[in-house]
DNA sequence: CATCAAATAATTTGATCATATTCTGGGGGC
DNA sequence: GCCCCCAGAATATGATCAAATTATTTGATG
């Protein structure tokens, strides 16, 4: 254990998992980079086994990658990985965003408008780190209101597969022209056309996705 | 460690694994039914820190269920949930078959047709448990001839949810009148029809799908 | 004499286990 | 019916063993 003296409600081995999550949706991780259980339990300051577990998990999430010998490490996507990540995407995306137009309420629909907001700052001021953070919660919370738990963890899923390479294609582009297609999107949840919310969401999904792809193709031809 | 002299290639931790995922996919283990590791270690014959590692991969794919409290258990679907498996496998199982159908070579076309009739023959010998086991093997094969990796996870979690419930279902209605549209996709797949073979996986899922929900709402009201 | 390659030694890292500690849930006493 | 105590199960640690990578040495060759 790290600090607490006593106030802990979550056990060490969620803690670990949520904060290696986090280091790997944000790209704290670069892909290709080892992923080492000992490395961890220093930079955590964890015991080996709540660290193992936290690995396990993200293993299992496709998150971090088993190399068959017995190393980790974070996983660099081909081309091929990212068009699969692409087509589920433009699927799923739409899909919770139109149950999640059904179902808003305004109060929740404020919350999504003031989080739009703070991620306008986010790319105006160049603070890529918020910049992905904001965005992220902004789906995560899109995903939740749809409420369909199963379909939402697999939409969360394919951040985890992508937030790697995400950070490294953005800090090569800066903050500017970064997608964003969420006023659309809101604009026709307040109308409630739920078609049009899935439209603007496909959109921004494309956008973004086809942005990593075409970047990665560069850093690919250039090997 | 159970036997073994040395002629060991995989370790403890992978073959528990594969053994548990096994329990929950073929319903060995019953929906609801609870979880532990003490249990397991004797049930299997390991240590405890594998049978951990297991477990926590299966939460991870939404095999098994946490439960705050620090119980494990295998998940009881709700409608809701069967509703949104029924949504994924309709989208995901037809786009593998169609990726299937313009990669797939002659000689894995046999391969699934064999596949099929040892499936024929399970259901007229009303073994049930070799049923789930093939039916199961057929859809993955199909997954890997895709060729489409991380969809083909996706897809193959979702088995994971419902294999509890389509075993407890299959026991209650026996092998008789069980869903089987393969023989249309091997048909359409041989005539390089993906179209055709992609509506043919479909109406296989919804079929197998279906007869769940109803399955389950029926014992839902009888409560 | 320098260079490269193969074999070997050393170090790092992962896997497993036994054990101590903490927490949860149930049963007996009030 | 409520509360406290206890049995049992889960969590977490560190030690030990095994495997793999890296570094080093050695010997042969040009």
């Amino acid at each position: 254990m790290v600090g607490g003296v006593g106030e802990n409600q979550l056990p060490t081995h969620e803690l670990i998992y949520r904060q290696l999550r986090e280091l790997v949706l944000f790209g704290d991780l670069a892909p290709g980079q080892a992923v080492t259980i000992q490395g961890l339990t220093e930079r955590l300051g964890a015991g080996m086994t709540p660290v193992r577990e936290a690995i396990r998990r993200l293993i299992a999430e496709g998150a971090l990658e088993f190399q068959g010998n017995r190393r980790v490490c974070v996983p660099q996507l081909s081309a091929d990985n990212i068009s699969e990540l692409i087509v589920a995407r433009q699927w799923l995306d739409p899909h919770l965003a139109l149950r999640a137009t059904e179902r808003i309420t305004l109060d929740e629909l404020d919350d999504l408008t003031v989080m739009d907001g703070e991620l306008d700052s986010a790319i105006s001021g160049g603070d890529l780190r918020a910049y992905l953070e904001l965005n992220y919660r902004f789906h995560r919370r899109l995903y939740e209101i749809a409420d369909a738990p199963i379909l939402a963890e697999l939409a969360d899923g394919l951040w985890l597969r992508f937030g790697p390479s995400l950070r490294v294609v953005c800090g090569r582009m800066g903050t500017q022209n970064l997608p964003d297609k969420h006023k659309d999107m809101l604009a026709a949840m307040h109308a409630r056309d739920a078609e049009r919310a899935a439209r603007a969401i496909r959109e921004d999904v494309i956008q973004g996705m086809e942005q990593v792809r075409r970047s990665l193709e560069l850093s690919a031809a250039a090997h």
